[in-house]
DNA sequence: CCATTGACGAAGT
DNA sequence: TACTTCGCCAATG
């Protein structure tokens, strides 16, 4: 494990541990606010593992069209008992439900 | 060092 | 709206 990889887990979950509830952030969101603009990838890698390295609202994290994560069944439950209402095709809508991390 | 992979994203069809 | 293509870049083999 290098240095860098695990800057980058303390990093992400930090960013990850501020979603509101009943709010969701994308991959590529996260990315830019810690300065990896183009990295949206590496984001989703390490929330893969979340899991293993404590307890973070991950299920908040989607991509940018809403798309919730594969193997991670429980995510749209978690979701819902927070608020979050899904569109026809199973995605957020992210119009109403993306975290604008400006608004304090 | 080269090739492949990925919980991605934007643009094109 | 849904699917495809291509760019992206650290990590892995």
């Amino acid at each position: 494990m290098t240095m860098l990889h695990d800057d980058l887990i303390y990093e992400i979950l930090s960013v990850v541990s501020e979603i509101p509830e009943g709010r969701v952030a994308s991959y590529g969101q996260i990315a830019r606010l810690i300065g990896r603009d183009n990295n949206a990838r590496l984001v989703g890698k390490v929330l893969s593992m979340a899991e293993y390295y404590g307890r973070y609202p991950c299920h908040r994290v989607v991509n940018s069209a809403g798309r919730l994560a594969p193997s991670f069944s429980s995510q749209r439950k978690l979701l819902e008992k927070e608020g979050v209402v899904f569109k026809k095709n199973g995605c957020v809508d992210m119009k109403i439900f993306q975290w604008n991390e400006g608004m304090t």
